[in-house]
DNA sequence: CACATGTCAGACATACTGATATCA
DNA sequence: CTGATATCAGTATGTCTGACATGT
């Protein structure tokens, strides 16, 4: 590039984003993901708690008690990492690991009545967390959004 | 297993994760921004490139030369990883670094022909890995996402 | 002096892989 | 024997912080 060229583009006044790269799905999506979970995971660290305990109790709460394996299906966390998450859970007395008796190589995960209470309130938490997060957004508009991405993200798990 | 625990356990059958989790949208971003990732980065991978490749190139080209710390200021990539970046880009010729004659503190950064060839290569790579991840959706609905993802990274970078 | 720039070294979290002992 | 389970060790990657030499 010639140094007329060059003139022609004004390079240190133009330090923001370029609309090529803000019209990127993939982008926006990223950057977006970025701000949410540092907000979330800042939220929770407040209340001494992080996002795969809020997953953990909440499958417990909901689907029942499980082996360690099913709690890593219901939550997407993986087997490796279960045992650090349930070993933060357990400290808390958030959660009961005992061996199942009829099968043992599985110890069975079950809720107790702290993490009960924990669980509502981590619930209560995150509620005002996402409100943080949607806050530009009228209700429709959260519900419109959940939607699109409920639909891609089941299509892109289906499809692997 | 017996059938007697499968009656006492009947929530051992249910593997998929509650549905309490999957109304979150922190979770729902998250997750779908792995998958968008893995995407984007297995996809530019296959053509020797990576997404910060194509944010550089892409300023470069849309707002002009500028230096390292401008150059960051408009891909959101640090100022401490922006080198490693510019070393892969210049290895392969894609932009050249020159010292400032005005402020030798300062690298001028300059896109080359063949990163402008690059950047059209990767600008119809992105456009069909963009276009595998937003499958599911038309137009409409493709542009509807695109404007609440905007309004809330929009909303978050200003608050913040 | 305060401040900006490019660079380096490393902390830190997270996702993911691989191996192993135990048991069905 | 096969396969599942819990656990541990370690890799890989990306984000981010801090410091430093150089220059404005």
């Amino acid at each position: 590039m010639t140094r007329a060229e060059a003139a022609d583009m004004p390079d240190d006044a133009a330090r923001e984003t370029p609309d090529r790269l803000r019209r990127q799905a993939s982008r926006q999506l990223s950057q977006l993901t970025a701000r949410s979970d540092r907000l979330i995971n800042e939220g929770l660290a407040r209340v001494d708690a992080r996002k795969w305990h809020y997953a953990v109790l909440a499958s417990l709460q909901d689907c029942g008690p499980g082996s360690q394996a099913t709690l890593s299906g219901r939550t997407g966390i993986y087997r490796s990492d279960m045992v650090g998450v349930l070993n933060e859970l357990a400290e808390r007395e958030l959660v009961e690991r005992a061996p199942d008796p009829d099968d043992r190589r599985r110890n069975v995960i079950t809720i107790s009545p702290r993490g009960r209470r924990h669980l509502r309130r981590l619930d209560k938490v995150l509620d005002g967390l996402h409100d943080e997060l949607l806050a530009p957004l009228d209700p429709a508009e959260r519900d419109q959004l959940m939607r699109l991405l409920t639909r891609l993200l089941d299509h892109h798990t289906r499809t692997s």
